[in-house]
RNA sequence: GCACCCUUAGCUCAAUUGGAUAGAGCAACGGCCUUCUAAGCCGUAGGUUAUGGGUUCGAUCCCCGUAGGGUGUACCA
């Protein structure tokens, strides 16, 4: 049990025996006390005033004598106003470090056989144009997710629907075609996910210009719209693909797998993967099916032109469209049907979509519909909502070339990694097969602590030229602050110092205490984050950790002119340090490197 | 029109979910490499938390109003 607990028990047993008043002792409020006071927890008491009929004041220094009787491990305690401050003796956080320096997995809870299953969905791409910035956002957010929801103790399903059908890959199609049908990833030597998406930029061409010369022609802007030769030929490949035309089937079946191709290796640059895949043009024609059920048991309705229909005016909805009137599927109709297949595929217990809040609306509607189709865990199904990514002009639009690609981005920091590296010289006498190794890591590093320390709800903003620093508060500083932890740690053990081993008892003082308060305190913080799925709180907790440590570091010696008890202790508190950055890091998905 | 979200230092973001004097980084200025990695450390300056009310011991946080910004409300996905 550990004291803080503790305390809020013996609190409430306080106000009982005190003031004869039954309060919940999860109602208790503590901190940890600032910095400014003496003490290491700060029980609030100002809410018990009204219990003790005296002054916030007075009702502190009862309770905190009550304390200091029955707690161990509480030295003594200061009043201020309404904040009792305790003091609690060292030996209770060396007790903490020591339990926090056994255990590899600090901070993380055991997953076992009747642990909750999570799902979560991510990344969920079109396969008509390679991943961009916002979809890094989203990706870097799931898998943290997960990862947290893991350290949590939940069992986790990563799982990606791919949107592998429909009018925009069929636009690729036709442009790839109508260019001859030549151009491979092969004969280019483009990335398959570039390759086809720069047939969609090339249809948009061709179509705009289309459109344009039957205007001039003397058409009206809709005709035209409806009328360019590229568009029609298009819809024509879109219904032989739904009428399963071979031929169609197999260049969407190509040039899909060259997506995929692509894909593979953006995912894998981003440490990102997935458990389970399930694709659109599987799934459709379920939810198709689940729709006309519903169709048939009364719960949605048809209109005359044969379209089908949600009422969710009670649920304080609007309309919403489920079939259209030639009977294909809407986007609805899909995510319906992937639903379905998720749930008998695994026995899933919570169901998160990982999707930008400009699909709030969607979610609200399809938590109710599949409640209403008599799926009990529609209700539950919780969409983690964040917020766009907007560059410093404005928002990202392919159409005006302002888009941020996902590869390019990660190329553009590995150089900006080995530059500033090499720079410093710091890896000098490493291969290159190793150097690289840690450009890759750090410019990771970078990149995701970048996104994920912004609260997931927020739209942020990100500035290409300036964004992505490595000084101050960035994921390179903390992987520098790990880095050289380590080399702190190979050079005791050059020295023959073991640490593993402490014989002799030492009392911490000051930096070393805050040091190993801050550390002990990321159990909750991990809690913390799954209750809010925010990766930012570990993002922001890891800086905290590092910030604390530097302020340590730069207190005391590690092996400098301490005795040899002094020693040992500094590098358990230093190596503890570096297992818990990582271990936060490793929740963000960033590797940490030993040598920076 | 209606619904949801956002607004904190010049800029990008925090603030342990209602607690003590609202904190970091960048940018600016001034110091620190003969000492465990200077991708670092120390210091100066920068705020009526958009705005007006309310709730209470106490509000950046909760409630109501106003202003500004965003998103959604498609037989697009």
């Amino acid at each position: 049990m550990n004291i803080d607990s503790m305390i809020k028990a013996e609190v409430a047993a306080a106000l009982k025996g005190l003031y004869q008043t039954e309060f919940s002792e999860d109602k208790v409020q503590t901190q940890l006390t600032r910095k400014e006071f003496e003490g290491d927890l700060t029980v609030v008491v100002f809410p018990f005033a009204r219990f003790s009929k005296k002054g916030p004041e007075q009702t502190a220094a009862e309770i905190g004598d009550y304390l200091v009787e029955k707690v161990d491990n509480i030295v003594r305690y200061n009043v201020l106003k309404g904040f009792l401050n305790i003091v609690i003796a060292p030996e209770y956080w060396v007790k903490t470090l020591n339990a926090a320096f056994e255990n590899k997995a600090f901070g993380y809870q055991e997953v076992t056989e009747n642990s909750k299953l999570a799902m979560v969905e991510y990344s969920s791409p079109n396969t008509n144009k390679p991943l961009h910035l916002g979809h890094i956002r989203n990706n870097l957010l799931g898998y943290s997710v997960a990862q947290i929801l893991k350290a949590n103790g939940c069992k986790v399903v990563k799982t990606n629907i791919v949107n592998d059908r429909g009018i925009h890959i069929c636009k690729s199609m036709y442009a790839w075609q109508a260019d001859g049908g030549t151009e491979t990833p092969e004969t280019t030597g483009k990335k398959g996910d570039h390759l086809v998406g720069d047939y969609y930029v090339r249809f948009d061409k061709m179509y705009k210009a289309q459109v344009a010369e039957l205007i001039e022609g003397g058409m009206s802007k809709e005709d035209a719209e409806q009328k360019a030769p590229c568009m029609i030929g298009t819809r024509e490949m879109l219904l032989k693909w739904e009428a399963n035309d071979p031929e169609v089937r197999s260049l969407w079946a190509k040039m899909n797998g060259w997506v995929y191709d692509g894909f593979d290796i953006t995912y894998k640059r981003l440490g990102v993967d997935f458990d389970k895949i399930y694709y659109e043009s599987e799934t459709y024609l379920v939810g198709r099916d689940e729709v006309l059920r519903g169709l048939e048991e009364g719960l949605f309705y048809k209109r005359e032109d044969g379209s089908v229909w949600a009422n969710m005016k009670q649920d304080g909805l609007d309309e919403k469209i489920l079939l259209r009137s030639d009977g294909t599927s809407v986007y609805m109709t899909q995510d319906i049907g992937t639903a379905k297949l998720r749930f008998e595929d695994y026995k899933i217990d919570q169901m998160i979509y990982v999707v930008g809040n400009e699909q709030i609306y969607h979610f609200q509607v399809l938590s109710i519909l599949l409640d209403k189709l008599g799926y009990n865990w529609g209700k539950d199904l919780y969409h983690f909502s964040y917020g766009m990514v907007e560059l410093p002009h404005g928002k990202m639009k392919s159409r005006e070339g302002t888009v941020v690609d996902a590869d390019d981005l990660v190329d553009g920091m590995i150089e900006v990694a080995r530059k500033t590296s090499e720079e410093l010289g710091k890896l000098d006498g490493y291969s290159d097969k190793e150097k690289e190794e840690i450009y890759r890591k750090i410019a990771l590093g970078a990149l995701k602590y970048f996104i994920l320390k912004v609260d997931p709800k927020k739209t942020m903003l990100f500035n290409p030229e300036e964004s992505i620093d490595f000084n101050g508060n960035t994921g390179p500083f903390i992987l520098y602050t790990y880095a050289r932890i380590q080399s702190v740690l190979r050079k005791a053990k050059s020295q023959g110092i073991q640490w593993n081993d402490i014989s002799q008892a030492v009392s911490p003082i000051g930096k070393e205490i805050e040091l190993i308060k801050k550390i002990s305190s990321f159990s909750e913080v991990v809690a913390e984050s799954s209750k809010t799925y925010s990766p930012a709180i570990i993002a922001n907790y890891a800086y905290d950790l590092v910030k604390e440590f530097n302020q340590f570091y730069h207190d005391f010696t590690i092996l400098g002119e301490a005795n040899l008890a002094q020693k040992q202790f500094r590098l358990r508190l230093a190596e503890t340090t570096a297992q818990v950055i990582n271990n936060a890091m490793n929740l963000l998905g960033i590797e940490c490197p030993e040598r920076m």
